[in-house]
DNA sequence: TCCAGCTTGTGAATGTGAACGCAAGCACGA
DNA sequence: TCGTGCTTGCGTTCACATTCACAAGCTGGA
């Protein structure tokens, strides 16, 4: 089966995999089984072996896998085997966390610029990175810069997504809660933080009789 | 095929609908057509149709779906045809961002209380709401708060889960990037933001000759 | 060298959701 | 009242992902 299509779905597991080894790797041990990483990132061990054996061997059998060569194997699979710069446009409260956060780092990824149209927020630095105009976006082609977080409000969301994908960005997480479109070659992932809280007390008891008879029910799949 | 088993990936488009219909509400129309509904939000008509008939004919032939009529019952299958309250807990950089995000109440989700453990930040107030000590949490019953918003480090995760649990809260949206559990009886949404950007160097252009010459193709499922 | 005990890798079976296509049904005008 | 055009609802088909079960293969000890 080595090389013919890849789920989706192991793809988006793989960064769940390296987030796994990357915590148990500072206890100690040199080695690990499909088994125990499946119970501590909370997935199967027949679904991790499955999804590694789209890329190849990478464990030794009787023995398990070497933590250090796979989260290689991984990162090198996900290309994040190169410190990546990436770019934040619209640093509000949402923004600035992002700016403050800590765990991008831990992937190799590098928040290397921020953008706002805001002057009073423009020449702030916040953790390290000086705040730029948004016109600024136009030189982001020259520093190297193919990713970018968009925390724009939503009217501004598909303006800054169509400027980013001018000058170059090929790959764009969105936190703006609307449709956004862009060119087939750059890819865009989007995250609506209040929609996930929307679809919460879907799974919630019925207060009565037996209203939703069947929520919550079947999930064998995706656990969030 | 009424009242049969109701796809959980249905239960996860269904907040992306009514987004889509508070969004196109305010231009004027009374009804619309899954065709259009299903260009605004992004997806197939096909799929829209598909996923309203688990749960009734709420549509009109030859007509389309009433934009206000559609709302009210996505909300009531979602459970948010009353106001829910929610308690936040962790008030970092980003939950500081969560209790000033505007986008909650749209579904009717209303953060009424908010928790650290830092004596420094209890006392304040962001954005009307006065931050308690984490202590505090115990008296969440009484208030009549069954859903959370977890946004504390990795390290107090699961015993902040634990305690929510205990407490009788039914649903909760985590950001802490790890593993965590919890009773059945408590639906727990996992959000790994900088997981998702970790994926994204995935989809990136290959440097050189085709070295993952399948990686970007077959995308029919979820866009993000 | 051989055996016992583990663990991986993967073909095949199963299950689930996406995609299709069309009959049923409504609105409106002749 | 009938016909035309449009839109929903849903049975069916197809594609994909999960799940199973076991052969292949490594390690370490006898």
């Amino acid at each position: 089966m080595r090389y013919r299509k890849i789920p989706d779905e192991t793809v988006r597991r793989l960064p769940l995999y390296l987030r796994g080894l990357l915590l148990s790797a500072d206890r100690g041990r040199e080695h690990i089984s499909s088994q125990v990483l499946a119970d501590f990132v909370g997935v199967q061990s027949w679904q991790i072996r499955k999804d590694f054996s789209y890329f190849g061997d990478f464990g030794t059998r009787g023995v398990g896998y070497s933590i250090e060569k796979l989260a290689r194997e991984i990162k090198r699979i996900l290309r994040l085997d190169v410190i990546r710069k990436a770019a934040l446009v619209g640093v509000g409260d949402l923004g600035t966390a992002l700016l403050a956060y800590p765990g991008f780092c831990g992937y190799g990824l590098d928040i290397v610029a921020a953008f706002d149209v805001d002057p009073d927020r423009v020449g702030k630095v916040v953790n390290g990175v000086r705040i730029e105009d948004a016109s600024q976006i136009d030189a982001l082609q020259e520093r190297g810069v193919i990713l970018a977080i968009v925390a724009v409000p939503r009217s501004a969301a598909q303006s800054t997504i169509d400027r980013l994908a001018e000058v170059g960005v090929r790959g764009i997480l969105n936190f703006a809660p609307c449709k956004v479109v862009a060119p087939r070659r750059v890819k865009v992932i989007s995250l609506d933080i209040a929609m996930e809280l929307a679809r919460l007390p879907y799974y919630l008891p019925t207060g009565g009789a037996g209203e939703h008879p069947l929520a919550g029910r079947s999930s064998r799949h995706r656990a969030s």
